[in-house]
DNA sequence: AAGACTATACCGACCGGTTGGTATGTCGGT
DNA sequence: ACCGACATACCAACCGGTCGGTATAGTCTT
């Protein structure tokens, strides 16, 4: 029993830290900054994290938990088909530009490129973080790539990666351009990629396998 | 041309601005940092650039235009077709996958996730850099839909902005895996996805025939 | 049942070091 | 003599982190 109860403070510091960092970036982002937007002090802050870099940790492992509630609860997962689900995952990521910025964009993204070189407990908590998200839909592709008898020169895993790699660079160009509907029309390019990967499977049989180190 | 030299210190400072930041990102890179990596003094540093936001300005545009020259002196320039360009684009951005993360990772797209919502000016200078570059590839890719009379959902604009999407996604991946193939592996899916959307003229249905010249 | 002890949550003044930025001076070239 | 290109010393504000203290609730002892 470690965690029945609720504290006050670490949950406020660490949804805090979601919308502030989401907005300025990790390292732009002090723990005072942090303390005024909870609403907590400084003592409270360091009462339930032992650093800075800590809360980073944690709020990363905060981020993948409510994240993948959020996907869990969303209706593509109600489709039959494996291919449907997998393309509803797409509109739903498409759907769900809206508001600020700092509403839609990723967490971990932001934080893993301030922080991939420096400190790897949270660049480790972010890649869990993606890698995790990836997997589901890796489980998705792979049951429509079943469905299918397809037998590509590429795997589940690494189209789920690439879903992710998409979104994030979405990102970054909505950011760079102040525009969402660039991310938008990106990952409108994504949808339009894997239904022809999927639409492939009376014309290329044997399509040239990549060989790859 | 002795005429036109350009300060010693300003360029050190460029270059290892370039290094570093793409290490530890704008925010925890600070004045001092930079002019130890550069071999200068904090007075040469406020002696070429009015703040630490002047220089990210002029690191963006330095970066601008050394990309520009860069790509511009790329083997895959010779092709005589328009989409072998484009996937010579493609396949050279996969190649230079080589060396340290921040040897090959994108300068503006670390800086532009930190500073859109603080700095205007900074994230104004990153967004010139990514649609300047991504509009070199536009132009081989509407030349490419030209030569097939291509008339697709689709712009070369969007397809564009949509392989630097992909780039910069790829980056944020490798960052936090700290695996480079994951990088190469989404490039892949993009260049996949170029070469069905150029292959459909024998199965798409919606095709204009013997039209454009 | 009263008092003593303990654990957790939180407070905020304080610390040494670092931050971006400034003020003033030096020096070689023209 | 003067100007651009640095160098050095310095500053107030801020940084992450520490520390002694308080409030409150539960538990143990008698």
């Amino acid at each position: 029993m470690e965690s029945h109860d609720k504290p006050d403070a670490r949950s406020a510091l660490l949804s805090a830290a979601l919308r502030v960092i989401r907005t300025q970036g990790y390292s732009a982002t002090s723990v005072d900054t942090l303390c005024r937007a909870a609403g907590v002090t400084k003592g409270a802050f360091f009462h339930h994290f032992a650093s800075k870099e800590a809360l980073a940790v944690a709020a990363a492992q905060h981020w993948a938990i409510t994240t993948d509630a959020f996907f869990a609860a969303a209706p593509y997962h109600a489709h039959p088909d494996a291919l449907d689900r997998v393309l509803g995952y797409i509109d739903f990521r498409r759907a769900i530009l809206q508001g600020e910025l700092p509403d839609y964009t990723c967490l971990v993204g932001t934080m893993v490129q301030e922080t991939y070189a420096t400190a790897p407990a949270i660049r480790d908590a972010c890649a869990a973080s993606i890698t995790g998200h990836a997997a589901r839909v890796e489980a998705d592709i792979a049951a429509a790539m079943a469905d299918r008898g397809l037998r590509p020169g590429w795997t589940a895993r690494s189209l789920a990666l690439h879903t992710q790699a998409v979104l994030q660079g979405a990102f970054i160009l909505a950011k760079a351009t102040g525009d969402v509907t660039v991310a938008a029309d990106s990952i409108g390019h994504l949808r339009r990629y894997v239904e022809l990967l999927f639409s492939q499977d009376d014309a290329a049989a044997d399509h040239t396998p990549e060989r790859r180190s």
